[in-house]
RNA sequence: GCCGAUGUGGCGCAAUUGGCUGACGCGAUCGACUCAAAAUCGAUUGGGUGCAAACCCUUGUGGGUUCGAGUCCCACCAUCGGCACCA
């Protein structure tokens, strides 16, 4: 027999999921006699296994949107799937099954584990990015942006893997080698789609309407990396304009030589036929690697020379031209002018191949010489050897707050070889994948080599579901006749795109599929999205800072000046609603971003080895796991110590002093651990975990649904709020769910088993009052900012309050009940399933999801005394108790007349005495600086 | 390498605008209950000196500003996230 009187959270759980379920409790509809309030938590990848992360990134986001509702707020808080992308092909090619079936099992299978989080998710609304229903409009937006001029077709540069005749993902691409083969993988040039990421680098520039976290605002700023300069043309001595992107113009009379990306076009022709075997050489070795690889400023200039030479337009000087990889082709024009006495990367690369150093820029009291000069010098000075520059002043500012600068520019435009461009690191965005399992790009190519759109009536182009997987990866549309050959408008013979779409692009608009998942005649619904757009709250990692994050601003900007929120407008209007927070182009007013749980850390089993050894290897053939305070003091021969990896049967053993031996256990070695009878396997010997991110090789996951099954929903819910910081994040404790876990149970107890007495005493009645509206305050606090575990941390003091009321017994059963009734609604974001039990059973009206928050009161919270903290030279010697409406003057005389007080004076008389008041909950200060 | 963040007891963390460092927990130690263990309850718990009163030290390191710094400034160290085809 089950004792009913016990929390039992596995009968709780599902019982009120289904009610819930059954009544719509959440479900979302508009009503526009209610504010709104649309909270989006970042939808997760179908990976297979709901992972504690996602609790961790879902849970909080539900308790703050469940918190919301019941301030008044009419909530939408829906839930979908990303479920394009590269693993379901992996799985494909690895495991021979179809990415479409492992995609739609790894969602059912989360869909079920989802619903164990008793979130307010209304699933009347997901979507999922793989569905026809969704991807039929992600090519209706690629369309839209198409015939809008947003997207084109250009060349870049991908991951292309010579021995597989693919291309492959930066994540497929390990130190230059093919992560799967260990081929080879070069930087190859082919003609993909792009958007015109770059049309709204300006407004993407602009934060003032949003409040978005300060080190994303930075991130995003950095990466769209605006900055001002001029482009200024150089002539090779073929005749061929050549043109550069500087910052500084204003060093042009220092421009010794030209620095050409390797890819860069004009490279083939400058080159003369001595330099050639050496230009192409470098051209292939570039070619092997990375941006990364080749942005790393320590590292050693390399380049080569071309044989060519241009002239410097202003000193009309002949000057190399040499091509190096730290030029890149995706910055600028991918060339760059080299101004070695002022850029530091030049002055390695001139100093290294002997090239000519002319200083330009000289600050006050120095002398420059070019041959005597140890490093490049970009601060302010007088420009010298500089022609009609020459005592300018050059002050270190960008763009033409540079006098010096902004003669340059003047100077250059007067004579038609340069003018004023502002550049951005920032680049257009490629949205080409050459890939299967995405959205189809609803594009062919007709027989003239040029591209048309798909006819609207015949969206979505579907991605075929016979296709064939190639051990090599190369995307199986590439081979698919049926799918290639189509007809263009015309009717004649035409071509299909193959490659399908970026999945950050089906992610760049989830949230407006959301609104009406099954509307037919556009991707959303006007009539939701005037009363729900934009999103209020966006909760998700902050490592989606400049990609995602991005990407979601420039589509609502490009979908507001397609005229795609026209018809919204219009129906906001109607009901008297503000238009201009449509009108920015931000899709989400408030972003906060949680940080990552970690794994947790354990250490490996401590063992004593004992074998033969060969090659510095013990063969083991009998290994104890013992008490590392019981080792053997005697070693030799043996391995003792505990273990940090184990492969396999090959084990890595720390002998102490930063030694490592390694033992390889025999198949029928002796294995003995204390805990486990019989004979033990290898595998059962534990290596040491430690702190870092989770992931199923390192053997460190933690499976929710384990813990859901011990301690219950409410529990894992309350642990993952309470136990981090949640914009850190931070290593899984397994002991410190204790705390939630006794917490929730004191609260079952407290409110199940405790009979308060008919009438109570009044002072410990307001006492009891004070404390709820402190936690009224300290909860709602919490939750504003995002700061859970203060918000529980509150919960768990009010707790302990209880329990002292309970042991004196002092306050009456109305008081009380009042006081568990205000505790069972502030409860109900944290631990929704035990707060509507224990609701119910109070005798409550259902649901307490629905009661309004606790309305918090200054006078009931605020303290009748206060400790008045008295400090001699800022630090604290002494402490009183006054009244809380102490005065300052009052304040002060009795800090002066405290003993400790005039110890310090010692009959002296003090420098300062400073009055710190109380506020906000703090106590006042008095410093005595003697 | 570049951009961004973080660093406080044995551990997770808290500290609102520059004003009592360590709330709330975990763990640990001692005690109660128990034949025993678990659970539960009570007490203690940053370090040091001291019988005690009390005093000194302590927020990654080193400087600085201030009556007063975890918080602001400068330099450095360590760790984590992102770097455009992972999502």
């Amino acid at each position: 027999m089950t004792d009913n009187t016990k929390y039992n959270p596995q009968a709780i759980e599902p019982k009120w999921q289904e009610q819930w379920e059954q009544d719509k409790l959440y479900r979302a509809k508009v009503d526009w006699n209610k504010p709104k309030h649309y909270a989006l938590t970042m939808l997760p990848y179908p990976s297979g296994d709901l992972h504690i992360g996602h609790w961790f990134a879902m849970t909080p986001s539900d308790a703050r949107a469940r918190y919301m509702r019941m301030r008044g707020f009419n909530v939408l808080f829906p839930m979908g799937f990303d479920a394009f992308g590269l693993p379901a092909e992996n799985a494909a090619v690895q495991r021979n099954i179809h990415p479409k079936k492992w995609t739609l099992a790894n969602i059912e299978r989360m869909r079920k584990q989802m619903r164990s989080m008793g979130a307010m998710f209304d699933w009347e609304r997901e979507m999922v990015s793989c569905d026809p229903d969704y991807y039929k409009w992600t090519e209706w937006f690629f369309k839209q942006f198409y015939q809008a001029g947003l997207a084109y077709r250009s060349e870049a540069l991908v991951n292309w893997s010579p021995t597989l005749q693919t291309v492959l993902a930066n994540e497929q691409v390990i130190d230059g080698k093919d992560e799967r083969t260990g081929q080879p993988v070069i930087q190859k040039m082919m003609t993909q789609w792009f958007f015109r990421y770059t049309r709204y680098t300006d407004e993407m520039l602009n934060f003032d309407n949003v409040d978005w976290p300060e080190p994303i605002r930075i991130m995003q700023t950095n990466w769209i990396g605006r900055s001002e300069g001029a482009r200024v043309v150089f002539k090779t001595e073929q005749g061929d304009p050549l043109e550069v992107y500087t910052t500084r113009p204003d060093t042009l009379w220092g421009a010794t030589f030209m620095v050409l990306a390797p890819e860069h076009p004009l490279v083939e022709k400058v080159t003369t036929k001595e330099q050639r075997k050496a230009v192409d050489a470098y051209k292939e070795q570039a070619a092997r690697q990375t941006e990364i690889e080749r942005s790393a400023e320590g590292r050693e200039k390399t380049g080569v020379f071309t044989g060519g030479y241009a002239i410097n337009p202003v000193t009309n000087t002949r000057i190399p031209i040499w091509i190096a990889d730290y030029v890149m082709i995706t910055y600028g024009t991918g060339a760059i002018m080299a101004v070695p006495s002022g850029d530091q990367r030049d002055f390695d690369f001139a100093r290294k191949f002997g090239l000519e150093i002319i200083p330009v820029v000289q600050p006050e009291g120095e002398k420059f010489d070019g041959k005597t000069m140890e490093v490049a010098y970009d601060g302010a000075g007088i420009m010298i050897n500089s022609g009609p520059l020459n005592g300018m002043i050059s002050n270190g500012q960008k763009g033409r707050k540079n006098p010096a600068v902004d003669a340059a520019i003047t100077y250059l435009e007067e004579r038609g070889i340069g003018k004023e461009s502002v550049n951005y690191r920032l680049r257009d965005w490629l949205i080409s994948r050459q890939r299967y399992w995405g959205s189809p790009i609803p594009m062919v190519e007709k027989q003239d080599g040029t591209f048309e759109p798909v006819p609207d009536d015949q969206l979505p182009v579907l991605l075929p579901d016979d296709v064939d997987f190639l051990p090599t990866g190369q995307s199986p549309l590439k081979l698919h006749e049926g799918f290639q050959n189509t007809v263009d408008s015309e009717g004649k013979p035409a071509k299909r795109e193959t490659d399908t779409m970026d999945t950050f692009m089906c992610s760049s608009w989830y949230w407006y599929r959301y609104l009406s998942p099954h509307f037919q005649q556009g991707p959303f619904d006007p009539e939701e999205a005037a009363y729900w757009l934009p999103v209020d709250v966006y909760t998700g990692g902050a490592e989606h800072a400049t990609m995602h994050l991005l990407y979601a601003r420039w589509f609502a900007k490009a979908m507001r000046d397609l005229g795609m929120f026209e018809e919204a407008m219009d129906i906001m209007k109607a009901h008297g609603r503000d238009t201009d927070s449509m009108l920015w182009g931000e899709p989400m007013l408030k972003l906060r971003n949680q940080g990552q749980v970690l794994g947790e850390e354990r250490d490996g089993h401590f063992i004593v080895a004992s074998g033969t050894w060969q090659a510095a290897k013990l063969f083991a053939d009998k290994v104890d796991v013992i008490d590392p305070a019981n080792a053997p003091a005697k070693r030799s021969k043996l391995v003792v110590g505990e273990i940090i990896k184990r492969t396999e049967n090959l084990l890595t053993v720390d002998i102490g002093n930063d030694e490592t031996r390694t033992v390889e256990v025999v198949p029928d070695a002796v294995i003995t651990i204390p805990g486990i009878e019989g004979p033990c396997r290898a595998d059962q010997l534990k290596h040491h975990l430690e702190i870092q991110r989770m992931s199923k090789s390192k053997g460190n996951v933690v499976n929710p649904d384990e813990w859901v099954g011990r301690y219950g929903a409410d529990s894992v819910r309350a642990y993952l709020m309470f136990g981090f910081d949640w914009q850190k994040g931070g290593p899984w404790d397994s002991k410190g769910i204790q705390g939630v876990v006794r917490w929730v149970n004191d609260v079952w107890d407290i409110v199940t088993g405790y009979q308060p007495p008919a009438s109570g005493d009044a002072e410990a009645e307001r006492n009891l009052e004070r404390r709820v509206h402190q936690t009224i305050r300290r909860v709602s606090e919490g939750l504003e900012n995002f700061s859970f575990n203060t918000s529980i941390a509150g919960l768990m003091g009010f707790r302990n309050d209880l329990k002292d009321v309970m042991k004196a017994s002092n306050v009456g059963a109305a008081a009380w009940g009042e006081a568990i009734k205000t505790m069972l609604k502030m409860m109900a974001p944290f631990t929704p399933h035990m707060a509507e039990e224990l609701w119910a059973q109070q005798g409550h009206s259902y649901s307490v999801h629905q009661q309004s928050w606790p309305e918090f009161d200054a006078d009931k919270a605020a303290e009748d005394t206060v400790t008045l903290v008295i400090q001699i030279n800022g630090k604290v010697r002494d402490r009183v108790s006054v009244a809380a409406d102490i005065g300052e003057e009052e304040a002060r005389t009795t800090a002066m007349e405290r003993e400790t007080v005039q110890k310090a004076l010692n009959g002296g008389t003090a420098k300062k005495v400073i009055y710190v008041p109380a506020r906000n909950g703090q106590e006042p200060k008095v410093n005595v600086v003697v």
